[in-house]
DNA sequence: AATGAATGAGGTTTCATTCAT
DNA sequence: CATGAATGAAACCTCATTCAT
């Protein structure tokens, strides 16, 4: 499958990325487990595989750009709920969570496999551009939030969607059921591994929120190193 | 072609192990954030290649078993702390974290690695063992965690323990700071990353467990899905 | 996107031809021994890579016409200098070697890469221009050198202008000097690249044009396979 | 094809390494002119592609190694003649030349291809070790030379050596015909091509060494560099 | 005519893993 | 048991060339 288009302007080129990443994803999904096989996409995409190397330095770029446009759509939703008026409450973020990291079958293979990226060592461009890409959202997101909820002391926005992000993850990473060994239930040492991810994902997030959003039990919240003092209201 | 003296007994073998153990713990700490490269554990072990998988099946199985014989450190020290009659407080919890987790310079690059490592298809045996070590010890101390706090319910001691681990380890995986690239701090754009993991995971950590330990606060937690309760000794 | 104007003339067309083998001869000497690169002859010469391929069929053509380019100047001199009805001696041909062959820094490199060309399965096109090219010139050059030095029997010119090239060529091939290496000298074993070029060139063509040219030292020169004598105008 | 033999002792490694040789020459004269492809050299020895590399640094080594490989043999017989007590002649010589560089098919492109590798930045090593390898055998065999021709002066019998060596292959590669092409002679303007190879070596050779080895005929010779004073009997 | 995105072949490299010795 | 040569898959990379625009 050779495609003889090519992408001339800037827009076709976006396409053409976007096309990539769908194969990219369609492939990662594919793989139960395995890594990300560059050639394979290249021929899902039908793209020759050189091609790949236009739009993407590598495949570490092209994994963090994967789950980087899915991060955008929660970090969009998000945004759109705190720049709603109307009142904002814990039920509605955890159904976004739901909706945009939990239900799509790529979210948390894809977030898991980028968070175990960042303490490799990344081209710095990479590392730095993927670090602001994410951190630009969380600061604002985390500002919006501070405005909705009152009781979140300054940074302290940013610094509860980092942690839900952490435990998002690495809960799932942690209570991962390995698809491929449905059997695995009958040995009795794993009891540990029933846990269900969804409902501790959701007790987890809930005191988390609660724990940081109720007017009184808000938790002293860290400024960042750098930080400018902070008043307090 | 070193010919090395064969080890017969079962106790040599478990003296070998640990010796090629302690070279994967070498090597994994001089490579900056690289992959732990088995030929180069050999080198450092004094042992050909082949002999590695004479006691690990691969090197994933390494790595788990090395993570595991760090946490064994982490569990024993907490298990030693519980199961003391004197009063427990979140500081000593901390500190115990601190010394276990935090400081010793493998641990938090090898749980970010193995955490990693639990979405993809590991061998059946290998992933259900991992589940089964971690897991009991889990769960025996989230019991006695139980019996210290009566504001836990049944089963949140396992839950407070396995979201702190998700905690420790997923904000050091998204603040870690690239050691190689210094400069990169001169980039308005990542602000986010001044952020500063130790005292972020304080913080993290105190909300945790004073929302699960304070007397009223407590979230209620979910059970596991067997409903059955489940009897430690 | 960058459009330039087109060479509708013919005129126009010789000019912008000259322009990339400008362009590939300023690469090839800026790139210490790497090969050509047409991407960088492109940017060189300010226009797109398919435009290249518009002026010339390939890069081996590409670089037969700038040797070419360089031999003409060469032989020009040499039909001149025949030409001249002074008498001619060995010094001003080697001085005229010197002068458009061993000086031009481009000039040697080139050759060596040609004459590397010439046992590879070059289109028929290509090699048989190529060869009528040089091939005219070197029967023409060799027959005025025939009448200019009677000693020199039919045929022996052209015979006598093959081989110094081989010569000029060869012998600059073999002691190179490799220029990133300044410290091989170092070594012991490399006795042999201590060899000088100018002056062991200068001796092998001297010996060469004497023995052929010496009135009486003259070896009886092979005439080509088709027997018939050759009338060049 | 799997080779499951594996060469243990160093003995072995030199029977495969020669193995891997004879492939890459089966290969390379295989392929009309086309480059050597290591690909094919790895199915053609019935190796891993991995293998080859165990074996040689790269593909341009391979090329020496096999090129050193086969002057080896001629470098050998003429050491053999030359320490031959027995009269020599340059009638000798030239059979010696005929048998061991211009019959054996890959000798001659082979030799074409590794002089155009001179002049590439090779590595170092590589470069180095192929010099010294050829400068010792090529100042060995011209000191013998100057032993049994005594018109030799210090240094002839290298500096005859490399002319010789520079003339045969720089004549084929000049007078090479495109074997793929035989319909090239139709063309009026090849008559340059008709000329024969043999022939025109012979005669070359011939003149070089009488040149050289005449009583009186002899050419004055350049020194190497930084020889030391010579001593003219 | 000019462009430059796309191609695709193939060299190089790395490495976990296997298996004949 | 121990060895390390061999494997083979895949990333990575470079580049001449093509061809839709």
């Amino acid at each position: 499958m050779v495609i003889r288009q090519r992408a001339r302007l800037a827009e076709d080129k976006e396409v053409r990325r976007n096309a990539i990443l769908d194969a990219a994803e369609k492939v990662y999904l594919g793989e139960g487990g395995r890594e990300l096989n560059m050639a394979e996409v290249a021929v899902v995409a039908g793209l020759a595989k050189g091609t790949l190397y236009l739009y993407f330095p590598g495949k570490e770029e092209l994994l963090l750009a994967l789950h980087e446009r899915h991060a955008e759509g929660y970090f969009k939703a998000l945004g759109a709920l705190l720049a709603n008026p109307a009142p904002v409450n814990i039920d509605q973020i955890l159904a976004l969570v739901q909706k945009h990291m939990v239900e799509p079958p790529a979210f948390l293979p894809l977030a898991s496999r980028c968070l175990g990226l960042m303490d490799q060592c990344l081209p710095e461009e990479t590392a730095v551009t993927h670090a602001a890409h994410v951190g630009m959202a969380l600061e604002q997101l985390g500002a919006a939030l501070e405005r909705r909820f009152p009781a979140l002391i300054r940074g302290a926005g940013t610094t509860l969607l980092m942690q839900s992000y952490v435990l998002i993850v690495g809960l799932w990473q942690l209570l991962q059921k390995p698809k491929n060994y449905p059997n695995c239930q009958d040995r009795i040492e794993v009891r540990f591994l029933r846990r269900d991810y969804p409902s501790e994902l959701d007790q987890a997030l809930r005191a988390l929120w609660l724990g940081y959003t109720e007017p009184r039990g808000g938790v002293p919240v860290a400024t960042p190193q750098s930080a400018t003092p902070v008043e307090l209201p």
